[in-house]
DNA sequence: GCCTCATGTGCAACCAGTTGCCTATGCATC
DNA sequence: GATGCATAGGCAACTGGTTGCACATGAGGC
């Protein structure tokens, strides 16, 4: 259930709307967590129950009207407790590892087809955290302390591309199409 | 529903029990798609009703009865099927880049040790990785082609274990922890 | 004799997350 | 005037997966 904390960390950081936070998780976090705004919408609805946060309305011109969350005190103490936890093994559910065992039994050129996406895919995604890191970290050896998590939450995006995108160039290669 | 295509997969290299599928998903597939014997069961079946598995009881001596699966024609072409799919993004969701975004609101030595026990975590199965590497594909340049598919997904799990196990190390690196 | 472990299969209840749909406003474009 | 897009929020139905438990067998250790 850490979708939570992952929407307490964001709320700790700035309070937000419910459509704000959906498009944080599609940049900030992004690469780490995902989830959709009815997700978002019925968490957030559980946890103002649970007291983790507490909402009111804003009225907003030439647009409707929004719902901006804070996080309360036992939030803060909810996401403390959280780093207290112990930390489970990373879940990751490759449908491509799949594809390409199936190898023998399937569409060789359209498992390749698949790599090349996956690769564009990982390479705009990598540009994309490129580019957050020099605006936000333009000297990576001196971030400030309040920033280092999300700092090194950058990085281990970018390495994680730069991981796959190697990876979809390793595959192509043994399959014997260049690029 | 990925997990009947990786089961699919699992049954067209060879025939197995519930329980023996469960554990190679411990082992071969491990790094990319994990599953519970509960839920293999429960797939299982359905996998049946829809004509892509069989099964036939098997009697055996000095330990319980087993239920061994086969895939079907119709098992195959699914699988084919699959492959000329297209292959969405990634899904990975870590609760430790939350716990990292939370360093300025929680324990700053409680997440450390998480760190280092993800390190450890990735140590240890990098070191299973490699091991299964040097007994099956001495010379990677020359994987016979119907294994290069298997070689090619154990290659990527090692080089995420890699990665992973850099970032740790990045990570206590910037938080003043050796080692 | 008891306990634990490995093998082997399974159900029931629950929870998290997805899919598909709906409402409403105002701006910009065709 | 119609269409599409960004903002803003939400429900209902479903499915995939987890948690917790139960059953059964035999081998090996205390």
């Amino acid at each position: 259930m850490a979708l939570e904390h992952a929407i307490l960390v964001s709320l700790a950081e700035r309070s937000a709307s419910g459509y704000e936070l959906a498009r944080r998780f599609d940049a900030s976090i992004g690469h780490f967590w995902r989830a959709s705004h009815q997700q978002i919408y019925k968490v957030l609805g559980r946890m103002e129950s649970d007291k983790l946060v507490e909402s009111h309305l804003v009225a907003q011109e030439s647009r409707p009207d929004k719902r901006v969350y804070a996080i309360t005190a036992e939030g803060r103490e909810e996401l403390a407790a959280f780093t207290r936890t112990p930390t489970g093994p990373e879940v990751l559910r490759s449908d491509l590892a799949v594809k390409l065992r199936a190898l023998p039994f399937g569409d060789r050129d359209a498992i390749v087809a698949s790599v090349r996406q996956r690769r564009a895919d990982h390479a705009a995604t990598l540009a994309g955290y490129e580019a957050s890191a020099a605006r936000f970290y333009p000297d990576p050896a001196a971030v400030p302390a309040e920033q280092l998590g999300a700092w090194l939450v950058l990085s281990g995006g970018m390495r994680a591309e730069r991981g796959g995108l190697e990876w979809c160039d390793e595959i192509l290669q043994a399959l014997g199409e260049r690029r």
